[in-house]
RNA sequence: GGCGCGGUAGCUCAGGUGGUUAGAGCGUUGGAUUCAUAACCCAAAGGUCGGGGGUUCAACUCCCCCCCGCGCUACCA
């Protein structure tokens, strides 16, 4: 493995449009957070940075979903992202922002040498247009009629009801958002990366460089990408919330927001030693004695080849990590690249999909309402189940049996234990040392190779494993007190007892520096019922941490049962949730605009009768049915094969536009459309006569 | 459909360049114990390692096919 000399650390910018949750933090803030925090207690040279990402059409989107400012927005979120992380101790050096003026600059740098260097390439395209806004149409801001499932109000880049991904020129009545108007087609000029130039660059470093030391699923999600050919990507926008292009006639055109959000780790970097070089700390907070820096030292942490680049993100953002904000580092010549990527996979709440938009999440804020004090509590229920190789699941009832069964009953229990007896029997001062019997020789041989343990896993990534091992720490002590049992021989043989609790002691001053990276509020309690500075990680695993006499502090409970009335609580809370986000009439398509009973006329809408019916090969959406329309026999291809089996639809009368221009569809011509009703949970519903009438009878 | 990742004890998950009795925690059962938030400690029960083929002296571990879950992707006129 290659030695580094400093380390640099991020953790995925957090979309400053609405809140998040904890599925976020065991995706990527939480381990992030852990991994640094092993490695500044080795006193390695690291700096851990993220920041709010306040760019892209969603913000503007949000404002205008809360009636407010973009600007209102994103000071919003960011005071409550940057709040939250703090609260549940991660510990970032600096929690930074893209709306900042050194972002803008850092990006428009980066794009500009980009640009200079001729690796961007230009391309006019026809996009929508609002005459009334005077702007060109962020895909989101078109709706229109989903061309493959009809839905009526289907976005530009995506529609919701079948989830097929658009293009807004695939839309049929396109509308806009902003004024209802029908948009034009006009020409724009955008500026493309042509990932494509880069396959060889990403095969030799990915599929030949890592093809051991990344994750199986980054691994092989990554291969997947660049399998299936890469291709230009727009770096630029229309759209003028963002940061300008700095070209010249490139009015009311800005970076791609997932250009500049992972610069954001850049100028977070470079405002952080701004900062701390000048004295004037806004969004830095060193983490650790960076000594004396200069502004310019942010170069040494992206810009030399002995820095190690590790992201920490979850699984949805693979590629942008991987394979396009590496080519921008590769192709602009002076960075370096990500050494590695441990993107998590997702975890899912109560055996369902983690969604903030639907109400089924634990919001950060939430959390630290309903359970102030308990930062640890949520981190180590996080770590001991993260998502690591595959998604895994939160439950409150594994968060309150972790919380009673580990941190109370192992954890906390066996620290409690050693002090309180400490208490009965040495008036709370370290008792001293006599001779060593096998069974503490022992402990203290354990205690010694359970650092290296946890480190081991810590440098694999392996946080689940760490946590594991820092338990097993714990449940040593609670052995070795069980096996010795020094309250039997307190009246006989003071002396044994004096050592037994000497060795106990240590193993709890122990348990301070291997929990700080995992339980940093815990540890620093231990610490304090010791009456003990904190300790480095290379103090790990020594057995004279606690001097002979060393007068120990106040002791507490380091962490407290949860009831079953608690948790049953929060369950209740969660399903509440849910309804509210989720009410029985969904979100309700407004009107479309007025047609006369001619443009209806022009509509042939007949009742005919499925003949047959099979399902298309190599599609899962698609059914080929046979429709006999009472004037002819026809091919008709739905996307209901989601909804019906074939066997099902034969026999069944359908409703079908009977005079729709004919359409091929995985090379088969389709020749109609079948109507459907959707309902609120997106099943799709056949329009069918309430009795049955003959094929080819009209609708009008 | 294509591609990627996964499918191991009741639950949450480890593991393996193929090789003696497949692991942990929780849960269950039994025992021991009382210093400790009735917690700790010991022990046991519990798995045809998704299904079916194949390679091999030997496969849960390699190969092929199939099924299921998740994600990306194509198709819903």
């Amino acid at each position: 493995m290659k030695a580094f000399k400093r380390h640099t650390v991020t953790a995925a910018l957090p979309y400053a449009n609405g809140p998040k949750h904890i599925g976020h933090l065991a995706g990527a803030y939480i381990p992030a957070d852990v991994y640094v925090r092993y490695l500044r207690s080795l006193e390695k040279d690291v700096i851990f940075v993220c920041g709010s990402d306040e760019h892209g059409t969603a913000i503007p989107n949000q404002a205008v979903k809360e009636n407010t400012t973009p600007r209102a927005i994103i000071d919003k979120y960011h005071v409550q992202m940057r709040d939250c992380f703090k609260a549940l101790g991660i510990a970032f050096d600096v929690y930074h922002r893209t709306s900042e003026p050194i972002h803008h600059k850092t990006s428009q740098e980066i794009f500009l040498t980009l640009f200079n260097k001729g690796l961007l390439t230009e391309e006019v395209s026809e996009q929508y247009y609002d005459a009334d806004a005077k702007a060109f149409l962020a895909d989101r801001y078109i709706v229109g009629t989903c061309p493959k499932c009809g839905h009526p109000n289907a976005y530009g880049d995506q529609c919701e009801k079948c989830g097929s991904s658009l293009s807004p020129r695939d839309l049929i009545n396109p509308r806009s958002t902003l004024t209802g108007n029908v948009p034009v087609l006009r020409e724009t000029k955008h500026w493309y990366l042509p990932l494509e130039n880069y396959e060889g660059w990403l095969r030799e470093w990915i599929l030949k460089g890592h093809a051991t030391d990344w994750k199986t699923n980054v691994f092989g999600q990554c291969k997947s990408w660049i399998d299936a050919g890469l291709q230009p990507r727009a770096m630029t926008r229309d759209l003028d919330w963002g940061i300008k292009v700095p070209l010249p006639n490139a009015e009311g055109k800005v970076l791609y927001v997932w250009f500049d959000a992972p610069i954001g780790y850049v100028s977070a970097t470079r405002a952080f030693f701004e900062e701390v070089s000048s004295g004037k700390l806004e969004f830095a907070q060193p983490q650790r004695d960076f000594g004396t820096v200069k502004a310019d030292d942010w170069k040494k942490y992206w810009q030399d080849e002995e820095t190690k680049l590790v992201h920490f993100i979850g699984k949805d953002n693979i590629v942008f990590h991987c394979i396009i904000f590496p080519i921008m580092l590769h192709a602009h010549g002076e960075f370096i690249v990500p050494d590695n990527v441990p993107a998590n996979e997702f975890m899912n709440l109560e055996g369902d999909k983690m969604s903030t938009s639907r109400g089924w999440s634990i919001e950060m804020h939430e959390y630290l309402e309903d359970f102030p004090g308990k930062p640890d509590v949520l981190r180590y229920c996080l770590l001991a189940n993260l998502p690591e190789t595959k998604d895994s699941e939160f439950t409150w009832k594994d968060f309150q049996s972790r919380n009673n069964n580990e941190l109370v009953a192992i954890l906390g229990n066996f620290v409690n234990r050693a002090l309180v007896l400490t208490q009965k029997y040495f008036d709370n001062k370290v008792p001293a040392k006599g001779t060593l019997q096998p069974a503490d020789i022992a402990a203290l041989e354990s205690l010694k190779g359970q650092p290296a343990r946890i480190a081991q896993a810590l440098e694999l990534y392996k946080f689940r494993e760490a946590t594991a091992a820092l338990m097993d720490l714990a449940r040593l002590g609670n052995k070795y007190l069980a096996d010795t049992e020094p309250w039997k021989l307190h009246k006989t043989d003071p002396d044994r007892v004096a050592t037994i609790l000497h060795v106990a002691l240590q193993i709890v001053a122990n348990l301070a520096i291997a929990a700080e990276p995992f339980l940093p509020f815990s540890a620093a309690r231990i610490n304090e019922m010791l009456n003990l500075q904190s300790r480095l990680w290379k103090d790990a695993g020594s057995d004279s941490l606690l001097a002979e006499g060393h007068a120990l502090g106040v002791s507490g409970l380091l962490f407290e049962k949860i009831e079953d009335s608690v948790i049953e609580k929060q369950l209740e809370k969660l399903h509440a949730k849910k309804k509210l986000m989720n009410p029985v009439v969904a979100e309700l398509t407004p009107l479309k605009s007025e047609i006369t009973f001619d443009d209806f006329a022009k509509l042939d809408i007949r009742v005919g009768k499925v003949l047959s019916a099979e399902k298309m090969e190599k599609s899962n959406k698609l059914l080929k049915l046979l429709v006999d329309t009472g004037v002819d026999k026809r091919t008709v291809l739905s996307g209901i094969a989601l909804h019906y089996t074939a066997e099902e639809m034969v026999g069944k009368q359908v409703t079908l536009i009977a005079n729709l221009a004919p359409r091929k569809m995985m090379g088969i011509e389709s020749q109609g459309m079948i109507l459907m009703a959707e309902d609120a949970d997106g099943k799709l519903r056949l329009l069918q006569p309430n009795e049955v009438v003959m094929p080819g009878a009209v609708v009008s």
